[in-house]
DNA sequence: TGCGTCTATAACCTGTTGGAATGGATGTCG
DNA sequence: CGACATCCATTCCAACAGGTTATAGACGCA
């Protein structure tokens, strides 16, 4: 009795969603892609999953014995391959982190040098993410820990530092009417286009929307965009505005855009997370241990251009 | 990060025997399509998780951690299945009993009986099963508890009681010049072709052929049969012999074959099994409980041929 | 009556799986 | 030393499974 773990993640979002057609969006495959699995899952194991009606799909109760257990099964085997991905560059000496460009900053170089000090003959692998995967490659076990705005989707399934807390400001055309000024309340910016993070980042998009501090009127898109440099060129282009950390105001200046303080949004926080199961391993350990002593105590900066903007959290 | 789980199971059978050659042929498939599927795994989780040799294929770190895991991962699995199967039939109202044809006797009737008593309005669905599955259904989760001789592959993984204990006979066919002896040494078989099962039931089949009361010489395989029809239809036309419960001698009597007492042969035992997580479940709990009775105290037979034959447990 | 919202079905394309045959490297035994 | 056994890898081919788009059918609602 076979069952390929991408059938239960479809019956999974069905018995969430109670629909096919809502599912299938959510999952990026057809309906009838769908429906096919569903049917196949059911004659698989014998069993009706589903009373199917105009108004959905409803579970039956071996649907709800599944559906109940379904996702710590999941959850289980997402760890147990992520396990092995980490026993392989821990034999490798390699420590992978990954990070959303808006998370490294000036104190990553410092954490490496640290660890590299605390652990010489490891490796350090610091691998960029793109939005489209908002955990940074820690979900699919491709990373150690990782670098990361917070919340991130699925935070609550990874242990979590908050490293520290910055305003978000935001990113404009020079050329827009806005950009002169010297710092902005967000509802003035409510009926501009934004360039946006994809559909499939969820609660990523939304987040540097800050479609909570929009007092429920929808955001104006206008460009997706999944990687920082398509982000700035769509933001110089002229495509639309976008929040940014603070920081990005140093990191990822570029003529052509400009950046200004904004009120009336929530600030963002950047945290190191791992895995609950890499509590076992002194490796990672080792590694946090050096991202919080260094938030508590920055080295002294080699360059007075350094010591500028972040606002320590505690 | 989808892993189908025959993958996994593949995977768990050539790190067990530390060859693809032969776990290809544990798994009935061929070679080149599990070196192919091995490195499918190997390529989807990015990581090696065997050093091939002219040896043999031997677990990397990763790969160990993988094989630590894997088994406790599978077994979740199939007991979600089986749970969830349990979980349809228990709303129908259907327990599913699965029996081995030699396992099933007199007493099997009454056991149903006494359920029907103390369940009315539950059905039970006795299933007979193939001796190439020799857990009767059991493993993935098509019926509730199990009637089986003992012991069975997998054994370890379910809760088994004994119900009875009888000696292990001889089917010949009628014409075989032994049909005539009343009592027949083991030893004065070895030689002679045997009926077997079919080889994926491996240690059933043996159990059968007695190897282990062979003195390790061979067994003659006459023919294969997976079914109690075909099985007296090969001996009664004398394609071999084959060792059987007693009892068989009462429910496959059939003209062309004779049945005779055996010397030299341990006996044979019959067993109710159920899965672990049915111990939540009354209603299996239930038809245990009347199986122990039937056994501890048969119902009076209501015709005289009833009680010959077993040797009670205990 | 027409529209929106569901699921089911049909026709089609492609990638993957599995089988048989074969190759190549390496030991082993007479 | 040569024949043979034992591994894993490769190639070629047939079958199937999974995906897509387009469309049908059922139903409630304005």
């Amino acid at each position: 009795m076979d069952v390929d773990t991408r059938l239960v993640r479809y019956f999974v979002a069905v018995a969430d969603e109670g629909s096919l057609t809502r599912a299938a969006q959510r999952l990026f495959v057809s309906q009838p892609a769908l429906t096919k699995q569903i049917r196949h899952l059911e004659t698989l194991l014998g069993v009706r999953l589903f009373t199917r009606s105009r108004l959905g799909m409803t579970l039956t109760e071996a649907g709800r014995a599944l559906a109940d257990r379904a996702p710590a099964l999941l959850a289980d085997c997402d760890r147990v391959l992520r396990e092995t991905k980490s026993a392989a560059s821990r034999a490798a000496r390699v420590l992978r982190v990954g990070f959303l460009a808006s998370a490294a900053n000036e104190a990553t170089q410092d954490i490496i040098a640290m660890f590299g000090r605390l652990r010489p003959g490891w490796r350090v692998d610091m691998r960029q993410a793109a939005w489209s995967n908002p955990t940074a490659g820690l979900a699919d076990g491709e990373v150690d820990a990782a670098l990361l705005r917070l919340p991130f989707p699925g935070q609550d399934a990874f242990r979590v530092e908050v490293l520290l807390t910055e305003p978000r400001w935001v990113a404009l055309p020079s050329a827009h009417p806005l950009a002169t000024r010297d710092v902005i309340p967000f509802r003035d910016l409510w009926d501009e286009p934004f360039v946006a993070a994809p559909d499939e980042t969820g609660w990523w998009r939304d987040y540097w929307l800050a479609t909570d501090d929009r007092d429920g009127r929808p955001p104006r898109i206008g460009a997706t965009t999944d990687h920082p440099d398509d982000w700035l060129q769509a933001i110089a282009n002229g495509y639309g505005i976008a929040l940014a950390p603070q920081s990005s105001a140093r990191f990822y200046a570029r003529p052509g855009v400009t950046y200004r303080p904004v009120t009336g949004v929530s600030p963002s926080q950047v945290g190191i997370a791992w895995p609950p199961e890499a509590g076992a391993n002194p490796v990672v350990q080792d590694f946090v241990r050096c991202c919080l002593e260094i938030r508590a105590e920055p080295l002294p900066p080699a360059d007075p251009d350094r010591a500028d903007g972040e606002t320590l959290d505690e």
